[in-house]
DNA sequence: TTCTTTCTTTAGACGTCCCTAAAAAAAAGA
DNA sequence: TCTTTTTTTTAGGGACGTCTAAAGAAAGAA
């Protein structure tokens, strides 16, 4: 399995979600960054290797075989933003693009060991789930915050928008997963809304609310 | 830099030692495990970037530039083996084949809090010194056992025999860095030694016995 | 349904890193 | 020194992953 196969899967599943609905050529190439030709070209690999569904024209859909491959290269991305997080007190913001490097080194001993160190965390430093080796998720019921009713309270306990610029608002802002949040009143002519974050009153624009993930009590 | 790039230069410097003594492109191919066509490829290709000194048929030597750059990769494997050791509780012989991989990845930042998570150590798992930020290494006078006096009294310091073989003779007999030795009697006929060490006595033949740095008292 | 736009594939090419086979240079031996 | 052996380089090619340009298929609009 080389590097570059795997950034495929990796793409496609994240494109795909768990659904059988095939990704397209060029998703993947916007997603990737590279040219559509390229994506065909590795559409054809992979589907030799039994990785992918393809067919001419039809896009691709993950294999059993390709998710299960998918799942483990995403428990160690986020298997190593946990270590990067916890033990090198990287900030949530940096720890994404050391770990597409870190994904790609191959040793089981290694990941169940990292695992076992960071003490099997279920959930990755943006609330992503971490799957298991057996690729099994842990879910969990969230909504964005944009869906509360006026009223509710939640934990915050994920991002949806992982850029550099969301995460470093959030932080401005002393918004960290784990807060609890109680929405006070949505504005229904920008539908911004006014919450309650440890204590704090802040008022939060609609763009930034449909980005929050929430477990609601 | 490439991975390819980035492993000869760690060989070249690895056989050519600190002096200015060309290494040779069958040496090269060798210890690579490659044909000595594909170092001559290599060779032009680390002198175009002044990596290297490279003259037709007089073999390469590296420039300052690429020594320091070695000396980077090497700081970043020994420095991945202490982790892997330390944190991990990998074995020693294990330590490597990973190191091998974790070596290339690109972050300075990684780097230097893996360096600080670590306690800025000065010697890997196999007594090797870690080359500083600035290409420093700790040097430390150290002795062959097979080249001490009778009756002399060490601390192991270092294997120069890195292969997984000879660390597991080593484990096997309980014997790990930073016990102290004494060198009881040389046997004349073949060289072994009867030494004592951690209170035990033990016969080690001469060909453990030139494998062993011990740094005398 | 036909035309137009958009998406996807094919064909051919390039850089990297490796190889084999053969030629050339250097080193070793008589 | 001259010959033989060893080392090193060159020439040409293959796999991988990428690209551009052009052709072909599918989807959307009139």
């Amino acid at each position: 399995m080389t590097r570059s196969e795997e950034n495929y899967l990796k793409t496609i599943y994240h494109l795909g979600g768990d659904e059988k609905v095939p990704v397209s050529t060029n998703a993947i190439a916007a997603q990737m960054e590279t040219k559509p030709s390229s994506v065909t070209d590795m559409a054809k690999k992979l589907a030799e290797k039994n990785l992918v569904d393809y067919q001419k024209y039809q896009g691709v859909v993950l294999t059993g075989l390709g998710k299960q491959t998918a799942l483990q290269i995403i428990r160690k991305h986020r298997l190593w933003e946990v270590f990067l997080f916890e033990k090198l007190d990287f900030q949530w913001d940096e720890v994404h693009e050391v770990a597409e490097q870190l994904e790609h080194i191959k040793s089981e001993q290694l990941i169940d060991r990292l695992d076992a160190l960071l003490n099997y965390p279920k959930f990755d430093p943006h609330g992503d789930p971490i799957p298991g080796k057996d690729g099994l998720l842990a879910v969990q019921k969230k909504t964005l915050l944009s869906e509360l009713e006026e009223g509710q309270n939640g934990l915050f306990v994920g991002v949806k928008d992982t850029s550099t610029s969301f995460l470093q608002y959030l932080d401005k802002n002393q918004i960290a997963l784990g807060q609890s949040i109680r929405l006070i009143e949505r504005e229904s002519f920008d539908q911004s809304l006014q919450i309650e974050i440890q204590g704090r009153s802040l008022r939060l624009s609609h763009q930034i609310a449909t980005n929050l993930y929430i477990k609601t009590d």
